[in-house]
DNA sequence: CGCCGAGTTGAACTGAATCAAGAAACGTGG
DNA sequence: CCACGTTTCTTGATTCAGTTCAACTCGGCG
């Protein structure tokens, strides 16, 4: 498969990337989705972890109200997945689609297990992704109990600033929990304190 | 240490609980802690991990304002630490305390990687450990992305029964992000509700 | 050109926060 | 075992951040 982004990102966290990583990276194949493309539904198992070439992914959910709630975007060297459906092995809540054209390497479910059995430093650069995971949705945790909207959204510019220029609005705003008239009013806001 | 309730309560998770854990396990000794005692503070290094005997723990952090975050309560038979604070080997957030006097294992930072050196079983268990932890935030993040006061509390007392007569409410008001007046309406509605 | 999704703005509304005060439960020391 | 102080919980009145509903603008794309 070449020089993928993959093969980069995993250089740069990994001491050594050896022959035994590169073996098993090299049977993925790039898919190309088109913006809007579905890889996952709500009720399928899902069995693949995916790997964000290019473009731009989001996993969300849809709930009883039919409200999406967007739980995670992944830009470029993302790996995005549902990992309690792949773990367990269980249908599901989650959707992941495409917001852009994107190139992406898909995983297969088991792949971080076969390539940890033949490579410690593999093992160790997966814990640390759960590990990141953990104190990511924490510190989202922590700002829904505690920030407010505008808080909250100059947290997210902060960590994100790309992503704000490549997503709609109204899917910042459903990351954020707030509406999208809501988060229009608290851009306004910022945007006259900064004039000031 | 005899028989403690976390030989039990991993016998009860990996298949074969084998030598090479027991050996390990033995050498870890219970602590008694009171009530209120306080084990991690914020800007400690968070060098163990806590599993609870008997009696209750919680992991909190307290915000600029002041303001107390209940981010877990572990009740017998739970394991609590600052993942963040000893995988990254940073300075912690967040604090953990004793709710009541409580019996605890203390385990060192590296002991889960000890014994998965020696024991694939455990090895999986732990990365299951893991997962659990993500669905269980990533359940909560929902839960305060699209959730009432009063949703989020009937999902609480579906999930925690116990821990709802154990905890002071205003602890449970802070989990789900509520005020304690807030949280004391709630139950007054609920049992209005109830009686019709 | 015309339409449609995305964003903005306004006005009314509402769930929850805040502020304040009192009642109930708890535990600690005498 | 009682008395007193502290913490916990409740209740009421008021305020406020954010929602809802509706109308309008803008830019892009077929």
């Amino acid at each position: 498969m070449g020089e993928s982004k993959l093969i980069r990102f995993l250089a740069s966290n990994i001491p050594i990337v050896k022959n035994e990583i590169y073996q098993h990276l090299e049977t993925f194949t790039v898919k190309k989705v088109k913006k809007g493309e579905i890889l996952l539904r709500q009720g399928d198992i899902c069995s693949h972890t995916y790997f964000v070439e290019k473009g731009l992914l989001r996993y969300y959910s849809i709930d009883k109200k039919g409200k999406e709630n967007v739980l995670q975007f992944a830009p470029e060297n993302w790996f995005i997945t549902d990992r309690e459906s792949v773990f367990f092995n269980q249908p599901s809540n989650y959707y992941i689609n495409a917001l852009e054209d994107s190139e992406i390497l898909v995983l297969e479910k088991d792949f971080s297990e076969k390539i940890a059995l033949k490579n410690k430093d593999f093992e160790r650069f997966n814990l640390q992704l759960l590990h990141n995971h953990i104190r990511h949705l924490q510190k989202r945790i922590e700002l829904l109990l505690n920030a407010t909207a505008e808080e909250r959204y100059l947290y997210f510019i902060n960590l994100y600033p790309d992503i704000i220029l490549r997503v709609p609005q109204h899917m910042i705003a459903s990351y954020l929990g707030v509406t999208p008239e809501s988060l229009s009013r608290v851009r306004k806001e910022l945007a006259i304190k900064n004039k000031k």
